[in-house]
RNA sequence: GGGCGAUUAGCUCAGUUGGUUCAGAGCGUCUGCCUUACAAGCAGAGGGUCGGCGGUUCGAAUCCGUCAUCGCCCA
């Protein structure tokens, strides 16, 4: 077989990932085994993959292949969400592309639209996602909007009204009004602007003074319906009890005090104005205020005000400003930096406004879900998250579940005579409860009136892991019983209140128990300027470009490598680069040992027998520590544990040992012993590298139809033997210290040399020492028990080697070496000595300390003495 | 303004209940090598008074206090 030198991933990852598919091994049923799964966290479905995708889905992919090849029935359910805002604005700018107003067409005739759009674009995220590898039970994709998860937001949602959770209110909500809905808070952002500070002379009605006010928004003091200072603030006591009036509206109105105002904040006088901020509109309660909308839905002053009926709120602004200097009421406008709300999905500025909502109480249904987290019953790695998330859960806000659009599940509650609620599943249902209800018989379908909204988003969601197998619809069945509660959430910690808390108080709710066991939160991919890729930043790199340039496998672990959990992942391209790398180096490692002949009458060399025997407890060692950074979700040290395994000890120091003379046959003892070695690394690798482990593992032996390393078993763990990986350190010391005396002198690494060991003979290593034999082209070793004249030393641990020179030694060079170390050591055992002389610590420490410091002054003392005999020798002393 | 978290090598991070030869890794840097698996490689090297100050202790990167800087959440 020719292979090339270099990996090249494009032509074997898609052929293996259709022979996955076509052996259905990513498909799960229930069955006796015991059960790990996973639910995608659902990617708006008319989306794209970016890098946060990357990361996200690699580590599910990792987890779930992982826990495939320990036995599991593994199971990882697909699927995309409906994003309401999002897909709704994209679907109303295409129709106005096309010259058709979302107002002009019916309800109907725009969910056609916005179908036809999903289905057109919906899915292609899913794809890219099979690009990666990930091994997704396809068969089970769903939507939020289809069906099934359909029919159970709406069964929820009656439900809670049922119990009384579910109520309609006025509240302040964040209007954007280019989507003309409300988002929540937390699809707002905030960030500092520039903007202008207006101060504002509001006359004291029947006086001919005036007070200052200063506000950021004069349009609208239109709705002003008081003026406010803080109790304590004596420069506003004489208008206690007095009324002002409201320029512009020529509006009479109260003087009021509250601790709320801050006497520091412009002139200390503030205007309220309850109908557009949150916290007039707290203010407007305490005080009785009337509240008074001056908006309309598409943030245009509305007709009925004094001034600037129709007029957009910006220009209103302008406009204000202009009449305010007019009528001289304006005193001054200074420049001011405040923070805006914008909204995320338009990134329009955000208008407060007063509007009637549906919400869900959350008091209540939130406390197991605050305890379980709490109690560790759902484990949030990294911990830190966990006081985050018992602040936000112990100061939770009703949650408003409208949203002023179309595209999603549309609320099922109906009117009827005189502004009457029913909720109810379906029209029918709703009839009857309205009949019953009004006592009214004759009432028919035709009086009823389906509420407008839709639910938000996050509304279907957050019953992700119970829709995932029907579990609302049909609770009870075979699916939910068996996978439910899932085991690990991969999610990012932006949406850890919005959408994992959700869900973990719905688990409660309607199945009595949490959605997952763990939730595992990974960081934000940014770029080398810490900025958050975007694509409106443009400084994101196109995920399936990348996938072709290194290989899924090499993006796979240039996404993992350097992202331990909850931290941010600056992206460079040298991550994809090394794991592009590595694959090169398993590649490398592969064609090697697949170029051998094997002699089945060759002797195995005692240095491949030790390197066998080593290798076998040093993998044993690395697959223990593997799966002990599994189980403590620490995936970069897990990845790290493999590369440095198959990289440094595998291919640095094994296949160096063992690999036979050019053209020349290994042994079949070694050659037996590398390829099961080669098949347990290929294994531990597998779960990060899907496709190049599946590659050579099909390449490294004869395999049927049917078979893939993917569906096969890890290696099990067991204790290893730390006599033989010590001695082996001990070994490598030696091998790296000659090879440091050769480069420092310059010698030819064709040459052989003798090794000559201070020691007694019987006491050596004779197992492994071949290996130094071997690695470094000795001639042979011998043993001494006295000086070596004109030889290079080095000492590890207390024993002292030579190589042995002759007319190539430079005395003054080691004279010095010797020289250094013997000052270290000096002074090392000064220290040493000085902690022993403390009594304090000698009454103190524990024995264990105690005796490893007296071993250090042994050591040291000894170590000090050979090298003050060397130097006698060498006649430099 | 309130709260949470962080600060360890040029960069990104480990460092378990304080205690092995004055702190580890990967990447990058430097030096030497195209040595018949791999230059996407090999062999070496350098690099940190663990943010500052103070305290507890025989002993502090680790515990306490304080200051500084940064990040996140809430208002």
């Amino acid at each position: 077989m020719n292979l090339p030198t270099k990996y090249d991933p494009l032509t074997t990852e898609s052929k293996w990932y259709d022979y996955w598919m076509k052996h259905g091994f990513f498909r799960s049923i229930p069955d006796e085994r015991e059960p790990y799964t996973i639910v995608i966290p659902p990617p708006n479905v008319t989306g794209v993959l970016h890098m946060g995708h990357m990361l996200n889905n690699t580590i599910q992919d990792v987890l779930i292949r992982r826990a495939r090849m320990l036995g599991k029935n593994a199971c990882w359910v697909p699927g995309t969400d409906h994003a309401s805002i999002a897909t709704e604005a994209k679907v109303v700018a295409k129709l106005k592309s096309e010259g058709i107003e979302k107002r002009d067409i019916s309800r109907k005739e725009f969910l056609d639209h916005a179908w036809e759009w999903t289905h057109k674009h919906g899915g292609i995220i899913l794809e890219q996602l099979k690009k990666l590898g990930a091994s997704c039970d396809w068969d089970r994709t769903l939507f939020t909007m289809d069906q099934e998860r359909y029919d159970s937001v709406i069964r929820v949602f009656v439900e809670l009204y049922n119990k009384g959770l579910i109520y309609r209110g006025v509240r302040m909500v964040n209007w954007d009004p280019q989507a003309r809905t409300a988002v929540s808070d937390e699809e707002v952002y905030f960030a500092e602007e520039q903007s202008k500070l207006y101060y504002v002379r509001y006359r004291i009605a029947g006086e001919n003074d005036y007070v200052v006010v200063a506000t950021t928004r004069p349009e609208t003091i239109l709705g002003d319906t008081a003026l406010c200072a803080n109790p304590a603030d004596s420069r506003y006591e004489h208008l206690k009890g007095k009324k002002v009036i409201v320029p512009m509206a020529n509006r009479e109105v109260p003087f009021i005090f509250d601790d709320y105002v801050d006497m520091e904040f412009g002139t200390g006088c503030l205007k309220i104005t309850p109908a557009h901020d949150v916290n007039d509109y707290e203010i407007g309660i305490r005080h009785n205020l009337e509240s008074i909308d001056i908006f309309n839905d598409d943030g245009t002053i509305i007709n009925d005000a004094p001034m600037f009926s129709g007029v957009d709120r910006f220009a209103a602004k302008d406009m204000a400003e202009e009449e305010l200097r007019r009528t001289g009421n304006l005193e001054k406008v200074i420049p001011y930096r405040n923070k805006v709300g914008r909204s995320e999905r338009t990134h329009i500025i955000i208008e407060p406004r007063l509007s009637t909502q549906w919400f869900l109480k959350m008091e209540d249904i939130s406390k197991p879900a605050l305890n379980a987290v709490l109690n560790g019953d759902v484990h949030l790695h990294p911990s830190k998250f966990r006081n985050l998330y018992r602040h936000w859960m112990e100061n939770v806000h009703d949650w408003c579940i409208s949203r002023q659009l179309w595209w999603g599940h549309r609320i099922p509650a109906w009117y009827y005579g005189n502004n009457e609620i029913v909720v109810a599943e379906n029209l029918q249902d709703a009839l009857e409860k309205a009949r019953e209800k009004s006592g009214n018989t004759t009432l028919s379908e035709s009086d009823l009136r389906q509420d407008e909204d839709v639910l938000d988003t996050w509304f279907s969601s957050w019953l992700w892991p119970l829709t995932s197998f029907n579990g609302i619809m049909k609770p009870g069945n075979k699916d939910i019983n068996y996978y439910y509660p899932t085991n690990d959430l991969i999610t990012a910690p932006e949406i850890l209140f919005f959408w994992v808390a959700r869900m973990i108080i719905a688990g409660y709710e309607f199945k009595g128990e949490k959605p997952f066991h763990n939730v595992y939160l990974t960081g934000l991919v940014r770029d080398q300027q810490r900025r958050k890729m975007s694509k409106s930043l443009g400084n994101s790199p196109e995920p399936l470009d990348l996938i072709a340039k290194y290989g899924a496998d090499g993006v796979r672990v240039g996404m993992l490598l350097c992202s331990p959990a909850g931290n941010d992942l600056l992206y460079d391209d040298t991550l994809p680069e090394q794991g592009r790398n590595f694959a090169n180096k398993i590649w490398n490692a592969f064609r090697l040992v697949k170029s051998w002949d094997v002699d089945d009458t060759a002797e195995q060399p005692v240095s491949s027998a030790a390197a066998v025997r080593w290798m076998e407890e040093i993998l044993t060692k690395g697959i223990g520590e593997v799966d002990s950074n599994f189980r403590k979700f620490r995936i970069s040290e897990a990845l790290m544990n493999v590369y440095k395994l198959f990289w440094d000890e595998f291919s640095g120091w094994y296949l160096e040992i063992i690999k036979p003379e050019y053209k020349k046959p290994v042994d079949r003892k070694t050659f037996d012993a590398t390829l099961v070695f080669f098949d347990k690394l290929l294994k531990i690798i597998h779960p990060f590298m899907p496709f190049i482990t599946e590659e050579i593992w099909q390449l490294i032996d004869e395999r049927k139809d049917g078979e893939s390393i993917m569906i096969s078993r890890l290696p099990e763990i067991r204790k290893y033997n730390k006599d033989i990986t010590g001695r082996f350190e001990l070994i490598k010391e030696t091998v790296t210290a000659i090879r440091s005396i050769r480069k420092e002198r310059d010698l030819n690494n064709k040459d052989k040399h003798i090794l000559c060991i201070r020691a007694d003979e019987k006491s050596a290593d004779h197992e492994f020492l071949p290996v130094v034999t071997r690695l470094c082209n000795l001639d042979h070793i011998k043993f001494v028990d006295s000086k070596q004249e004109e030889a290079a030393s080095f000492m590890i641990g207390t024993v002292e080697y030579f190589i042995p020179l002759g007319d190539k030694m430079d005395i003054e060079a080691e004279a010095k070496k010797i020289s250094n170390e013997l000052k270290y050591y000096r002074g090392f055992l000064l220290s040493v000595e000085k902690k022993l002389g403390n009594e304090n610590f000698v009454k103190n420490a524990p024995e264990k300390i105690l005796d490893m410091e007296k071993k250090k002054k042994n050591d040291a003392e000894t170590k000090i003495s050979s090298l003050e005999n060397r130097l006698k020798e060498i006649g430099m002393s």
